[in-house]
DNA sequence: ATACAACTTGATCAAACGGTCAAGTTCTGA
DNA sequence: TCAGAACTTGACCGTTTGATCAAGTTGTAT
């Protein structure tokens, strides 16, 4: 049998249990960081929110920085995942255009990762950093050369590919990250629909005709 | 005489000493709290960051959250001011032009300020959601209306007034909250005069361009 | 049925937190 | 010159923090 020579008896195997209050913490977790902040959460806050105790949280993941990682884990793949809308073969008004409606319908549907990277980016990237310098710069360099491509066949205006991917970022993540600012300013208890649509169909035209396309 | 009748003595009067170590609290605290939020700042950390016990600071702001809101004020004027670069009788792409570029600039030389902003959103806007209900409300519904009589008078292309803003202020601001994921995903040490130009000139072109203006 | 792994949790820890205290030292106006 | 206001700071307080412990209960494979 095998021995288990650390400090530690946490478990290996999964059961039905484990992945229900993992998902549970996950989601409270999801919230409290994008509110406070790596630092600003608290675990009590987040087992409260949970309905577990605090000890059982620290049951499935041993630390704060542990539960963090994993969130950041699942979610960095969502965000590489989006952007393989761009490839090549693809015309640049339908590849860009979807795009920014995927972005903004996770804009939408899943605030929550959207405000944790935010954090995380304000806070300085201090646990991403190396992703950053890895996976995304590959990602970005492999789509801005797609964008050079069409740049010099003359389907798109020149434009610098790299600021155009920023502008496309902030301009359909701040939907998820200053939805609070769009409520009170605008007077509204939610945003709905036809809020996004909206906000979809004023990125794509500022993008499309920006960049020369026909819509 | 002026009794203090409360059981604090701190004291009204301004003095040299006073500007100065309230200048260099309120420097650090910018920063500390840009990247770590509200709650996860530390008074401790913000004091050692400015070079004086942490008595010392509490003796210029009684608490933490005086320190925060004092920044707060600060800042809130500077954002309002910038916005005044959209008024009637200017000429459309000359205005937007010239709102972007000092938007840009201010992402360059005081990133601190749009940190906290964006600190305060992600946090659902506790301190400041009176301010954004108030007056940034009736600035936002003053230059929409602006923004309609360009569109009814043929001068722009239609696009939704608040969109165009939000869309605006994230594209720029991103360039201050976000600078780290930048100078990582391109491998930059820091982001010179010349990036934040390219920068100007993407969402110049992206905003007028996309309104049906030349530039 | 039973034995062991998986899970639960009240109580507790040292460290860090926001904030205070009181006893100083330095500055400034008359 | 000197008194009072302004400023400084080591020590400290009660609370909350992340994390642990140990003694449980529940689930499950045989």
């Amino acid at each position: 049998m095998a021995g288990k020579f650390k400090t530690k008896p946490k478990p290996v195997k999964a059961g039905a249990i484990r992945r229900r209050n993992v998902a549970k913490i996950l989601k409270a977790a999801e919230d409290v960081f994008a509110r406070k902040g790596f630092s600003g959460a608290s675990t009590a806050e987040i087992a409260r929110l949970a309905g577990v105790p605090k000890p059982n949280l620290h049951y499935y993941f041993r630390t704060k920085q542990a539960l963090y990682e994993a969130l950041l884990d699942r979610i960095l793949e969502m965000w590489v995942e989006a952007m393989e809308e761009l490839h090549p073969g693809v015309d640049p008004a339908d590849a860009l255009s979807r795009y920014v409606a995927r972005k903004i319908d996770l804009s939408r549907r899943l605030p929550g990762p959207s405000k944790l990277w935010a954090m995380e980016m304000l806070a300085g990237a201090p646990h991403i950093g190396a992703f950053l310098r890895g996976r995304v710069r590959e990602l970005v360099a492999e789509k801005s050369a797609l964008v050079e491509t069409w740049i010099e066949q003359g389907r798109i205006a020149p434009i610098a590919p790299a600021h155009l991917f920023f502008v496309i970022w902030a301009a359909t993540q701040t939907y998820a990250d200053f939805s609070v600012q769009m409520t009170s300013v605008l007077n509204r208890k939610t945003l709905d629909a036809d809020f996004y649509d909206e906000a979809r169909a004023t990125i794509t035209t500022l993008v499309l005709n920006g960049l020369g396309l026909k819509r």
